[in-house]
DNA sequence: CCCAAATCGATCATCGATAATCGTCGTCCC
DNA sequence: GGGACGACGATTATCGATGATCGATTTGGG
């Protein structure tokens, strides 16, 4: 078998493995993904693929009938687009809670945005996409509703992000910049401001995939 | 009773079975769901029930941690009132899409708002309930928006509006014809009347819940 | 030659058994 | 008396094997 570093639970070994097979590309859309077949490769029996490829199933990445096995999902075009609408209403709601708990400390959001500017100097897409996202999670955390956080968690921002990142072509300085508004109305404790430009943040990125090429 | 038809996975069964002991109190908040005496008291193996549990776990039914088990999950007050603000802004961009494609076809939405007033009139809360949140799926389903539907089916409205229809003591024709402002705004074909309306509909209910005495 | 039923191989769903891990409780040493 | 240690019971995590079901292929009849 492979490296057998036994971390603690092996379900979520290879459901890291497949995860990242699948983010990676290795594994392609539509993909059968058989479970005798991966775990036999890992070394390992069909009980903890099998229960990997059912977390991944619910966790979107992955789509499965009974009896019929499962496979990698594709990520269409327009799911990517309707993705920017849901996540301009929630973290409108999250913006203006949030404007209020945070009360004008914006350090850690500006943190972020710096992080975002050096990554896009090192040209490093990856800490790019992961500041931008932890600078609207710290957002959708500061409401302090935990089922707001948890829905929009559920959304898996973080692995859509860096198609959309690709696919616009944006600069990497560019979209750091454009967080520039929302700290700016947090940092003035501008709760409607905050909300409004958070909104029109996002609906943007929407309309910029939106006239994106297809792939 | 919803299991009438004997479905092809057993999984699907013990998920179903679990999941209806939950909500009807069977299995109390907190209570732990040992797989193996499940397993032997519905005469199957602990295969079936641990994939049941954790697809409950992925739904937010049960929490369990490695090695230590699953066991129910306390709905608090407090996240019942959360959802409130999160389906808002879900629902007002869902009714704002919605409207356009409608385009004033209101019949089955109004379907909806008499189905309830026959369940008051029946005292029957679980009807009341279905009717509810059959209004508020349809205009979600309008909109169109596939990820806007998921991330609101994934909260699970229709599992906690009858714990809040008891808690906050409401009667049944009262809470249908609250709905009736959201349909004639529908029917004007006028979207942003008909986003606000539902927006301030869902938040009245928030605050009722709000007021409503704890467990 | 074409269509439908029977068959086959591949794969999933479930089973029963085993290994690994946790919390508990008694014991020993100080 | 008290705290650390280790054996024990309970339960989960994993395994290997078996039954069930699907899609494709073959076979037989028209």
């Amino acid at each position: 078998m492979g490296t057998s570093v036994t971390r603690v639970v092996l379900r979520e070994q290879v459901k890291e493995l497949i995860l990242e097979r699948i983010l990676s590309g290795a594994y392609e859309p539509g993909e059968r993904l058989v479970e005798t077949r991966i775990a036999s490769e890992l070394g390992t029996s069909q009980a903890p693929v099998r229960e990997a490829l059912r977390d991944l199933e619910l966790l979107r990445f992955v789509e499965s009938e009974p009896f019929r096995g499962a496979r990698v999902r594709a990520v269409s075009q327009e799911e990517l687009v309707e993705i920017y609408p849901v996540r301009a209403a929630l973290e409108e709601v999250a913006a203006r809670e949030a404007v209020r708990r945070l009360d004008g400390d914006v350090d850690a959001l500006e943190a972020e945005v710096e992080a975002m500017h050096r990554a896009a100097d090192a040209n490093d897409l990856h800490a790019q996409v992961e500041h931008d996202v932890a600078f609207h999670r710290l957002i959708v955390e500061a409401s302090g509703n935990q089922v707001l956080l948890e829905t929009w968690l559920a959304l898996r921002i973080e692995a859509r992000t860096i198609i959309t990142a690709v696919r616009t072509g944006l600069d990497g300085h560019a979209i750091a910049e454009l967080h520039r508004p929302v700290l700016d109305a947090f940092r003035r404790r501008d709760a409607e401001l905050a909300a409004t430009t958070l909104r029109r943040h996002l609906e943007h990125f929407g309309e910029m995939l939106k006239g994106a090429d297809s792939p």
